[in-house]
DNA sequence: CTCATTTGACCTCC
DNA sequence: GGAGGTCAAATGAG
């Protein structure tokens, strides 16, 4: 960010202040041009009137701009507060490092459990009414059960963990029932190159009229490289009973494509069978950790993204 | 055969 | 000490 209105003295609060009042100027902008947006449209631009589209679209990207540059000027704080707080531990370590057993000397091979809690750094949490493609590819690494949940918690790690060193991850676990909600909690940005791989089989993607009821700001935290179908299983409800397989297997869709998602009626994953269909609304919460600035409904969305045929019967 | 998932063990943090 | 996060052997799917 370059020189804006940053009216503070370097020595202390230049690291809140300027930021904060960044942030301020961008959420402003951001809601201008959202009024803008929504003027649009009730101007009777809804995109599908052909001739306008392309303004509607702008103005689409332009609020992607502020979104990404807010996301991005949160993030710069935030590793700089993680950076402070790692240079700690870090001198700790060193402080206790009395003969050689900073980490309890794990076994060259058994290095189980050898991780740092990752919590303030990136992260950011979304919850949906159903489970979607994000964009990522992701490996799933471990299910937890967690203490007064319901259901257990998903671990996956991107899949270019070692191959390109991508430290992404992301935790998933179903919070609610009768209405599905699945919160959806991302730790760390993408360095992957995730060139999309699509599944052996085929893909396709739907590409619709928006008809966005109206409002809203849309957060994007992914990358717009690319997509690629991921699907997940499990969720294995521990104890409680609800019916079967109404947890195994659910879809992601790319929050970097700020979508709905239809998909196929036969293709739906089980647990949203029964209500709609398995069309997301658009209205997934967003929020995002630390700093959590506005929690939104995503409503406004460009395209509605379908995923057919990676869906996979478990038994 | 390769790669992903499952699952219990292990480890750290609170 | 308990809860939560990660590892890795076993197992399964393609």
């Amino acid at each position: 960010m370059a020189s804006s209105s940053c009216v503070v003295t370097e020595s202390e609060s230049h690291r809140l202040a300027g930021p904060e009042r960044v942030i301020t100027e961008l959420n402003r902008g951001r809601e201008i041009a959202d009024r803008l947006r929504r003027m649009l449209r009730e101007a009777g631009f809804d995109g599908s009137a052909g001739s306008v589209a392309p303004a509607q679209r702008l103005v689409s990207q332009l609020l992607d701009t502020f979104t990404h540059s807010l996301s991005m000027l949160r993030d710069a704080s935030d590793s700089d507060e993680v950076s402070q707080v790692h240079s700690a531990a870090a001198a700790a370590a060193l402080k206790s490092e009395d003969s050689g057993e900073s980490c309890k000397t794990p076994a060259p091979k058994d290095r189980r459990g050898c991780y740092k809690r990752k919590r303030n750094s990136d992260t950011w949490t979304k919850e949906t009414p159903n489970l979607l493609e994000d964009g990522y590819a992701w490996r799933k690494y471990g299910q937890k059960v967690i203490l007064n949940a319901k259901h257990p918690r998903n671990y996956f790690r991107c899949t270019h963990k070692f191959d390109q060193g991508c430290h992404a991850s992301k935790q998933v676990q179903k919070v609610q029932d009768s209405p599905p909600l699945f919160r959806t909690t991302y730790l760390g940005q993408h360095t992957c190159k995730n060139l999309f791989k699509p599944p052996h089989h085929h893909h396709h993607l739907i590409i619709q009229d928006p008809t966005p009821p109206d409002s809203s700001i849309i957060w994007s935290f992914g990358r717009r490289d690319s997509v690629k179908h991921e699907q997940q299983l499990n969720e294995d409800d521990d104890g409680d009973g609800e019916d079967d397989n109404s947890d195994r297997d659910y879809y992601m869709v790319p929050d970097d494509v700020l979508t709905t998602a239809a998909l196929d009626g036969e293709h739906l994953p089980p647990f949203s069978s029964g209500s709609d269909h398995g069309e997301v609304m658009s209205s997934d919460v967003y929020s995002c950790s630390p700093s959590p600035t506005t929690t939104t409904n995503i409503h406004d969305l460009d395209a509605i993204v379908g995923y057919e045929d990676f869906w996979k019967n478990l038994n």
